[in-house]
DNA sequence: CGGCTTTGACCGGCGC
DNA sequence: GCGCCGGTCAAAGCCG
């Protein structure tokens, strides 16, 4: 958290160490001279790995982890004086500065033992705040959810609990029961909710996620389910439960727009082209694409390039996997699921929400501004805007400098994409742009951004608190066909997220 | 040979 | 009913 440069890979399944090819080196480490091995996994809290705090020498802990020709003063001094590249000449010096070293690296050791319990306390007290928070949002969203039920309905249906309400309010998954007439049917029937967010607010959102992937994973399964059969546009019709016309949920959408050369964007995933057509109003065609890692995936995508800017290439997602996903798969499903539920929120809030982006997100600031809707597109849109290149400062318009602005409607909300089994907290949703070989990645673009925006501290620390809060699974099982999660209680995150903070 | 891409055909929804 | 359009299918070809 406080080196920049510095990659963190939280794992939390057997398929972290996939790391990557184009993502795996974001260290900035300005003393990289040498290749070494990069560090996948930084222990915080680990008490026995003290040495690999963040911030501390990198060169230290990687001579340590790795089997590079780098000095690991704290084990061998002499002897790795004698392998260094740097010179022979040294030898006769080792016996003394051997001592020096010593104490100075057990000096150092006991500042690092400090420093993580620091770490731990502050930890502790982001956890304590979230918690907090969490609750009082609910609680405003309860009012509000009551608030909006008078004013659509002018009666309210008997709220079972006010819980209740208020997760319905963060699930948009269609409940038989009261959840249901929070969902105006005019406003989710023939309309289609296109928003646009751009990254300043998705990044903001999606470092809020933290902590909330639990809830959002709940929901994840079922829209799995109703998002699954390749005829999607007739799901709606499909939910035999659904006695009501209305049918609230209807199936969403996340597109990414990145600035790309490539023809695809790599977000870790393997997906076979099933497609191709030209596009109304568009000279480039689009292409289909559905994911190819597990049998029956129901995952699409379609890429296209935008008409106005061919630099810029839109892909749309659809859908949820039913597979474990690779760590850059899983943050580009983060990022897609945390905008899908962005998107998925204002649907279940109220028909003006969806006419107002300021009443779309009420609580939350980000997209308060920025986000847009459109009644073009036949099904729900989000659109995160990444297109400002992850070079460029992404501009945080930060209106409002609290950590307690987590937008909390996102907590509980169905994870479009991101699989369960990665029911990682949803760490900031890291989008991939082509990263490739040659191409800036939309996980950087985030991720950059990411690492600017101040309530990525509170976010990560959320999502520690979660890892280290529920002892995981080890045999990787996940609960992708559980959704078992209860929302507001984190889940077991089980997957991997890549943190590259540049 | 298996997996992938290409590409024309097909299907269903929707508007006129 | 018809045509347009988006989306999908599936055969053929390509490639490693």
């Amino acid at each position: 958290m406080d080196k920049q440069g510095r990659e963190l890979v939280f794992f939390h399944s057997g398929d972290f160490l996939r790391q990557n090819p184009g993502v795996s080196d974001h260290t900035n480490d300005s003393s990289s001279d040498h290749t070494k091995p990069i560090i996948k996994e930084v222990d915080f809290f680990s008490s026995d790995r003290t040495s690999e705090l963040p911030g501390t020498d990198q060169e230290k802990k990687i001579g340590t982890i790795g089997s590079s020709s780098l000095v690991d003063s704290s084990i061998n001094t002499g002897l790795n004086l004698l392998t260094s590249s740097s010179g022979i000449s040294i030898i006769a010096n080792v016996k003394n500065t051997d001592n020096n070293e010593l104490s100075g690296l057990q000096g150092e050791l006991e500042r690092l033992h400090d420093e993580n319990k620091k770490l731990r306390s502050l930890l502790d007290q982001i956890t304590k705040s979230y918690r907090d928070l969490q609750a009082q949002l609910i609680m405003a969203t309860q009012k509000q959810t009551q608030g909006n039920r008078i004013e659509q309905k002018g009666e309210l249906n008997d709220t079972p609990g006010s819980i209740m309400s208020a997760q319905h309010l963060m699930d948009p998954r269609p409940r038989p029961s009261v959840t249901l007439d929070v969902n105006d049917p005019s406003v989710s029937d023939d309309k289609t909710q296109e928003v646009l967010v751009s990254s300043t607010n998705t990044v903001g959102t999606k470092s809020q996620m933290l902590g909330k992937r639990a809830s959002i994973e709940d929901g994840l399964d079922q829209t799995s389910q109703s998002w699954g059969s390749p005829k999607s546009p007739k799901l709606e019709h499909e939910k035999p439960d659904e006695q009501t016309p209305e049918v609230p949920f209807r199936k969403a959408r996340v597109s990414v727009r990145a600035r790309s050369d490539a023809p695809l964007i790599s977000d870790g995933c393997q997906w076979r082209k099933y497609g191709q057509k030209m596009a109304k109003g568009n000279p480039c065609p689009r292409a289909y694409y559905r994911c190819t890692m597990a049998v029956g995936c129901p995952v699409r995508k379609q890429v296209q390039r935008c008409a106005e800017d061919k630099t810029i290439l839109i892909t749309t997602y659809e859908g949820n996997h039913n597979h474990p996903l690779p760590p850059a798969a899983t943050a580009m499903a983060s990022t897609t699921s945390a905008a899908a539920a962005m998107l998925l929120s204002g649907s279940t809030t109220s028909k003006e929400g969806l006419s107002s982006s300021s009443s779309f997100y009420p609580s939350f600031p980000y997209a308060s501004t920025m986000a847009t809707l459109s009644a073009s597109a036949p099904f729900p849109t989000i659109t995160l805007d990444l297109t400002q290149g992850p070079n460029t400062t992404m501009p945080f318009h930060r209106t409002s400098p609290s950590p307690a602005t987590f937008p909390l409607p996102l907590h509980g909300f169905p994870q479009l994409l991101g699989h369960p089994m990665y029911a990682s907290p949803k760490l900031p949703a890291i989008p991939s742009v082509q990263l490739g070989q040659r191409h800036a990645s939309m996980v950087e673009t985030v991720t950059a951004a990411i690492a600017s925006d101040p309530n990525f501290t509170a976010a990560l620390a959320a999502a520690i608190s979660t890892f280290m809060g529920t002892p995981r699974s080890s045999d990787g099982t996940n609960n992708h066909n559980a959704p078992s999660g209860i929302p507001g209680s984190p889940q077991l995150p089980q997957s991997c997220t890549t943190f590259s903070t540049n």
